[in-house]
This record gives structure tokens, sequence and C-alpha cells, in this order.
DNA sequence: CTGAAAGCGCTTACAG
DNA sequence: CTGAAAGCGCTTACAG
């Protein structure tokens, strides 16, 4: 592969020219720009970015590690982040950690070792050590959808609260009073706020959430199942479940299908995370839509804020319940508002 | 960040010394080694990946172009091969085309810029320049899934022929004579495969496959819709659409629900790639399933098999018909054999 | 077993 | 406007 040298050889210049014309210098005469460009297109030369990185210490690389990029919300979420990241010039390296801190740790460290310019994380736990030194070490970092508390990092992400107060309504409202929540994993902020947010939403309709009713899940699709089932076995099943995300819903769903029973005349179901094929389950299913592809922009903003040395901005946006017919038929007393405007915050 | 000098200077020995314990170079005395591994703690040192390439010339980094990652058939086929790339030391770095050759283009073109080792590419047309320039100048690829006819590249992909003939038994079996496919684009392999031999097929049973009843979609949702719409303004609408990806077919219920008919007593329905959500769909869709976990998995021992120079091999995967109810309730008549073993052949 | 030195391909002050 | 030279952080023959 030909290198700097051959070019400046092949235009008759020194590598300094070279340099300066690839990269827009100014200084640089109208000839030797001519005669570069001309033995760049002859020799088919590409820079190696390797080398340039290495030298001015920046790789112009963002690296996202996600809990799992088989989960559509992520999958969209990734998609969207590199997007905007492509906008502005940058690269984006996906580390998939399946919900595994292991697996976490490991791509952390991968992308560290690359000196990627910047760290956007969905983090699958609490915070490793890893995690808590990169920060410290100054990595410039954000995290996205969920986050660390404690940790003094921006965070980019949707507030489910009011919507899931929505859900609540509607639950309510078709008469669903033993409600049931198969939960994420507590050591996530998305997995422990959306059990709270529920419970007190019910708590001001004066329906309890018991222990009984609250499944303990990992946001994948098996753990749906298991819980589901779980709920299917007690003495009183409840009438109504909701899935902290949409894989848990789809394992929900498998659990339901496989007794016999049938959405929402004998069990209701409805999911956090909106997603195409929810459009055509069998029977659609009612969920909170993110502002996804808002948050990916919204988080490189912050990320490349960040590294280029402007203050980064936390930001939070709304999510909406979308009613469908997964919770059964009745007239929705409470129809979710239209969407409220991005709220910001400096962080 | 601590450099390999720093760890030099804490230690007490020459940066070659640090260099060699790293790399597990068995000529380094147990004292040094000892001193050395102190020291990495004691900084917290990790050695910097971008000089390292530089210098050896080799990133361990393999790229992967696909069309599409918001479709769950890709999505998998991304994830099986960063594990299978992961066991093997790699990490892969992965350029979503969205089905735009530019796009395609642009990834193709960063991954070589930054000295990937090799590239895996699904392509979205018949052939880039670049592509063509990349693989004379021997960048190690392999394709997966696409490929792109007369270049000499290893291709790992599934046969959809059988898989598609019993689906055509199948449909005819349930008494549907007209019989219409949205078919990918002809530039993509998948794209005029699939036709072919879902014509072939149709044509041992005698059924012709008409012009109008061969809709022109790219694979994606929204071509699926429209395609879809177009046959159910037709004077005569076919009985039956198989749609040539998942998402497609997604549009195609879209397109048919809005119209209110119902599948599959209004119009029977099929699909290529099989996903999760295809058992939950209203009703449950018939498709076809490739492996996708094992292209993957062969995708990368071919690539690496490239890359550490030993002969690569081509690799085709039977694909496999799952009935469901989409096509219609009657007793299938040519059940799906049970999967072949792989077949290998030398590229 | 160990270290000094060269060199990977760039960029960028510095001098002219 | 241009070039010679230093240097980014490593690895690896070479000599000892």
């Amino acid at each position: 592969m030909a290198s700097i040298k051959d070019v400046a050889a092949e235009a008759g210049v020194s590598v300094a020219t070279v340099s300066r014309v690839l990269n827009d210098h100014p200084s640089v005469s109208d000839d030797a720009r001519t005669r570069v460009l001309a033995a760049v297109a002859v020799l088919g030369y590409r820079p190696n970015a390797v080398a340039r990185s290495l030298r001015t210490d920046q790789t112009r690389t963002l690296g996202l590690v996600i809990s799992d990029v088989m989960n559509p919300y992520f999958t969209e979420l990734a998609r969207s982040v590199e997007e905007a990241a492509r906008a502005l010039g940058y690269s984006v390296i996906i580390g998939n950690a399946d919900e595994r801190p292991d697996l976490q740790d490991h791509h952390v460290r991968t992308l560290l070792d690359r000196r990627i310019d910047g760290l956007l994380v969905s983090p699958t736990d609490g915070g490793s050590p890893l995690m808590l030194e990169a920060a410290r070490a100054g990595t410039p970092m954000v995290f996205v959808d969920r986050w660390i508390p404690g940790m003094d990092v921006p965070v980019v992400r949707a507030d489910g609260r009011s919507a899931i107060r929505d859900l609540v309504a509607h639950l309510c409202g078709l008469g669903h009073r033993r409600v049931a929540i198969i939960a994420g994993p507590a050591a996530t902020t998305t997995g422990s706020e959306r059990v709270e947010a529920f419970r007190e939403a019910l708590a001001e309709y004066g329906v309890p959430l018991p222990d009984a009713y609250t499944g303990q899940g990992d946001f994948q699709a098996e753990s749906g199942r298991r819980v589901t089932e779980g709920f299917l076995d007690l003495p009183e099943p409840p009438e109504a479940v909701f899935a902290a995300d949409n894989l848990m819903a789809l394992g929900a769903l498998d659990a339901i299908r496989a007794r016999g029973l049938r959405v929402p005349c004998d069990i209701a179901l409805a999911a956090f995370d909106d997603i195409p094929w929810f459009v055509h389950t069998d029977p659609p299913v009612t969920a909170i839509a993110q502002p996804t592809r808002e948050l990916g922009r919204a988080a490189v903003r912050a990320l490349v804020d960040r590294i280029e040395g402007r203050p980064p901005q936390s930001v939070t946006l709304p999510a909406r319940l979308v009613v469908r017919r997964s919770c059964g038929e009745g007239r929705d007393p409470h129809p979710p508002q239209s969407p409220t405007p991005v709220q910001r915050s400096t962080s």
C-alpha cells in the first residue's frame, strides 16, 4: 500500500507538502497541490488513519457500549448514534455487552486501548472499577438510556414517569386491579426506575403492587417467559402484566400463548419500548415509546461537545404511551398528552 | 495516559523489556517480569493499540459492512460475527450501508483507511469500483449472504432454493394459483435469486409468475407496503404474496391491514428470513429461516483463514421452510425436510 | 536475558 | 510557500 513517501516521490515534493495538501493547509502553491493530487490519484493513495491517529492523538472515533444489540430499541439507538456521529465526522465502534458486566468491561477495555476519542455507554450494571477509573482518568464519556448514579457523567435519557402514569390510568380505567410487572435488573437505572414509577402510579389509584406481582427479569426474552409462567402459576394470577422492555414482552407473549391463554381477554399486556412489530403482534401491543432517534442524536452531541472542549449537557426527553389493544378494548379514559417540549438541563 | 516509557522508568528496565513481558516473549528474567508487572499495575498502564498497530501492521480488527442493521436478520448476523471474531481475538467494526451504495462505499473507505485486517461484506449493489479495487489490492475479503458475481472472493451464504420449492409446494397445496412476489433489488444476488427460484418452482406446478405479480422492492418495509398496495389495486389481486425479506413482509402486513383485509383468509403471506416476532404476528408468519449464527461463524472463519494465510473456504448452508399460519390453515402436503448437512466447497 | 536503536506513517513547529 | 527533522508509542532484529 502506497505511503505518503511514495506520493511525495511521485509528485516531486516533500512529505510535509503532501501532508499539507491532504489536510487543506492554506500555504501550499497551486502547482504543488495539483501535482500532489495527481500523484494521489495515480497511486490510489489513502492516508493511513492509524499513523495519523498516533501522531495527532485523536482517532475521530466514538465507542458505543450497549447492553444488547438484538433489542430493537438498542439497534435503533445504535443506528441513530452512528448517523449523528458520521454527520460530525466521527466513526463509531459498537460493543455489545449482551447484558453481561464482564463483556461490557471487555468492550470498554478494548475501546480504551484503541484510544477512541469518547465513550457512550448504557451500563449493564452499577459501575465496574474499570468504568469508574476511565471516567476519573478523564475519558470523555456520556451515559445514554441507563446511567450510573454518583458518577459525574452527563446522561441522555428518556423519562418514562409520565407515560407510566398514563399507562396505569389506562389499565385502571379498563378495570384491572391485579397488576404485575416484569422488572429489569435492579442494578440498572431503567430497571429500578420503571418499577418504582409503576408502583407509585398504582398507589395513586389505591392499587398495591405486592412482591408476588413483581417479577425479576433481565431485559431478555427468556426471563420474560419465565417470570410470566410464575405469574400464571399463582393461585390468583394478575389481570395485567407490564413488561419493562420489549424483549421481556415477547417472552411473556410466548408464555401466555403456551398456556393457550389469550391477550387481552385472559390477561392484559403492556411493554416499555415501542417497536414496529408491536403493531402486528396478536394483538397489537400497547407500549411506551421512547424518542430513540433524538436520544441518539443528543447523546452524540453531548459527547462531541465534551470532546471538543464545550460544556456537555445532560438531556431528558419525555417518553409517551401508545395505546393499542393488548390491555383491553375499552375506551381510554386518560389519553396520552401530545409530547411536551424537550427539557434540557446542564449536567 | 501512561506510556511504555513511564512503565520502563517505574520498573527500572528498558522499554524493550517492558514490551517483551507484555507480549509474553520467553526471554525475560522472572525478576524483570515481576517488576514490570508491578509497574503496570501501579500506573494503570494500558498499551496503546494504535501505536502497536502502526508498528506491527495489523489491527486485529475485522470490518463488517452490512446493508441494514435494523433488519433483524442482519442484526443477528452482526452479533454472531462479533462473537466468532472475539473468540479468535479480533474486534469488529460494523458499517451500516442502509441499502445505499454511497454509504456502503463510505464505510468501506473508512474501514480501509483504518487498516482493518479483513473485510466482511454483504454488498448492496453489483460492485463499486472501490470494492473491486480493494479486492484487487489484496485486502482479505469475504462476502456474506449477498455476493458480487465475477469477483474472486469466497462467499458464505444460505441456499434458499429448496426451501423456496417447499414454500411453493405449500402454497399450491393450499390451492393458491395467483401468486405474487415482492422482490429485492435486482442488483443484489439475494434479490435476483429469490425471484428466480420462486419462478422456477412455480413453473413446476404450472403456475405462471406474470410481471404484474412481480413487484420491485428494496428490502425495506416501506417498499413492501407500496408494492402490496399495487397488488391489491390490481383488477385481479394475487391470492398469496411472498416477500423476499422480513421487512418487506412487515410492510405488506401494514398495507393489508390498512385495507381492512385479513391474512390468510383474504390474502396469504410468506417471507424470506425468519425472526422471533413472526411467531407473534397476527397471524404467525410462514417464513424461510436461514442458519444465521452458523453463517456468521463460517464467514469469520473464512476471513480469518484468509488473513492468516490459510486457504479460505466458500460455504453454502441450506435454509428451511417454517410453516405457520399465514398461508392458510390446510394441512401441509409437503413438509420441509430436516436440515441437510453442511455443504462445503473450496472457493 | 537485556538495551540501544531503527522504523512503522504520519503531522507540525521551525527555519528559510 | 517549502523542506528537514523531531516525535507520537510501540516492536523487534541486532549486539552484547
